[in-house]
DNA sequence: TGATAATTTGAAAGCGCTTTGGGAAATCAC
DNA sequence: GTGATTTCCCAAAGCGCTTTCAAATTATCA
């Protein structure tokens, strides 16, 4: 069934269905519904390539993911495209995903923009050298980055959560509970959420005139096991940290299996805040004891990210976009006094 | 760029352009250098849709999970996903995505089949009830499934890995060792690899005469929360386990917290198999001590899955395909002799 | 009532590609 | 040299929609 049967069958033209069926303005009531109605009955379903190449628009969004498992790695990924996917289904739009494989991002975008296959991009996780926005601005192909490029906040949109504050006010919690030797765990720091982690604790630090010791730090993958590792190399140092800032729940997971390992009791001996996405399988709260978190849902975040998006592709002249979230601090049972 | 200018530059007609790019065999060999050198200096690409309109062919495929969490809970499927995206690239096809909202996954599937947005769909995490295979039948749009129906194996094409074989072994491991009684933490039963894996679990005990004892069982959503809930439960119980077979690595991560909080030896008081999807952030060897595992890539899965859909849709009419892969048992620290 | 405006419908062009059905030129057999 | 093949290329149709431009119908008003 296709849309010039289904006007022979209304005996009415193509123009006429189409427009009815599209919602303009040039039709009648009466006609519209008869339209609609017949289109329902028979099961009538637009072709949507043919759609596409009249009218130029892809009504498909675009999510490219690095080969290398940086990203990919982190199950963060799954819940912010689920996010997403909610808003674009709801506005007609698909969502494409590529991941990985010989092609490398930079030419994908290449290959979206110039065969037209989407209208738009969400940019994951920025780094310190990102050339894509360079690209994406060349290609004209609307985007929008989740995160933020270091050092400008400006000629592009973005949203990102406020990793710098989230961490800053964690650290400080830890100060003021008296804590002076804070380890961090976190990610990459060539990923700029990761760095602006860091520079929120080391801020925070230097707040309280302490000092920033690369010795109780760690940057690179948010795995399970460099939580466990990290967390044994750092507590058992000369100097153990009373305090650790752990930049994911994947991270907390084996640094609490270190920790037990080790007998220290949580929130007593050494105190915890980990930043929690909002994953629904590995829950901040169930731990025992409770976890004190910095709290940002990256579902919400995927959906918000889309919406923009899609108002950016709308209207492309617009101002561009962007919004910084606060992340929420969670006091919870496993930080407390700094040990005597 | 598009293919008239592209032609009208090199002098030929659109129809000898067209044939010089896509390997058809009448156009000469000089020729068809010569197309192929211009197109790639002019960084010409062929419009997708207008591709997918004249082929009929929609070169991509479909991948739709429902709303509920149940599936979308456990972040597997982004490495399933990640493996086929590979495959599909390669062969110049896209991956679409579509998660929960508003629209049944059905009416999803019924979209995608008749406005030809996909050439075929993967289906996911079939359960007992489950209607899609009738429909995507009806709707003549191929597919394979991820896993296997319930009670029967043929009329459709799947690819599965052997989970109750791969659990029986598993739990004639623990018996074999000694044990008796073993608990078993799964996924929800109404997904077919899950029940399979009890049907495993349950024939190993039958195999040695050892009761089947629904107290020391649990089904349901795997999250390390469930993990450690069900562990504690377990172990607290009046006859506790000495063996426990757990279904996914984010169980095992609340099993070990709870086995750690209870002073539990692993692989003395209690020995521990679990099946492993391979996913890179949380690994069994890294554990102390190393996890015994029934292991099988879930990424490989995905991989294979998009070869052998891409071989159904060229060759519709071909036998259905389908796979049943075998589990590895990998012995480690986890598993012992049962305690006396 | 006739002129004008507003509403409703249609014919046809066009989006950018693939593919059918030929046709011209080159090659071959004899 | 002739006719039969083979090789190489082209014009034009068509995929299923949207949208422009124009026409037909109905409503409005002096």
């Amino acid at each position: 069934m296709n849309l010039k049967e289904l006007a022979e069958h209304l005996k009415l033209s193509q123009t006429t269905v189409s427009r009815a069926l599209n919602g303009y303005p040039e039709v009648g009531e009466a006609t519209r519904k008869r339209v609609g109605d017949e289109a329902a009955r028979l099961g009538y379903r637009p072709n949507a390539h043919a759609r596409r190449l009249a009218t130029g628009r892809a009504h498909a969004i675009g999510y490219v993911f690095p080969s290398d498992r940086t990203v990919m790695i982190d199950p963060l990924f799954s819940d912010f495209v689920a996010g997403a996917s909610d808003v674009y289904t709801a506005r007609g739009f698909e969502t494409l995903l590529h991941v990985g494989g010989q092609e490398d991002e930079m030419s994908v975008y290449r290959r979206y923009a110039e065969g037209g296959a989407v209208d738009g991009v969400v940019v994951q996780a920025p780094h310190l050298a990102d050339t894509r926005i360079a690209l994406l601005n060349n290609l004209k192909l609307p985007y929008i980055v989740h995160g933020r490029l270091e050092g400008t906040e400006s000629g592009y949109s973005w949203l990102d959560i406020d990793n710098s504050g989230a961490f800053r006010r964690a650290t400080k919690l830890l100060t003021d509970f008296g804590h002076h030797r804070i380890g961090l765990l976190n990610g990459q720091e060539n990923l700029t959420f990761a760095l602006h982690r860091r520079m929120g604790y080391e801020r925070a630090l230097h707040d309280k005139g302490l000092v920033v010791d690369p010795a109780i730090m760690f940057s690179g993958l948010m795995t399970e096991e460099n939580g466990y590792r990290q967390t044994k190399r750092l507590m058992q140092s000369a100097q153990r940290p009373t305090g650790l800032l752990i930049s994911s729940m994947l991270l907390v997971s084996g640094a609490m299996r270190a920790l037990h390992e080790l007998g220290l009791v949580i929130g007593k001996d050494v105190s915890l805040i980990a930043h929690d996405d909002g994953l629904p399988f590995l829950n901040a709260e169930g731990l025992v004891p409770a976890l004190t978190t910095t709290k940002s849902s990256i579902r919400a975040a995927g959906s918000r990210v889309a919406e923009l998006l899609l108002e950016r592709i709308e209207n492309p002249e617009g101002e561009l976009p962007h919004e910084l979230w606060t992340v929420d601090l969670i006091v919870r049972g496993s930080t407390g006094p700094a040990p005597t």
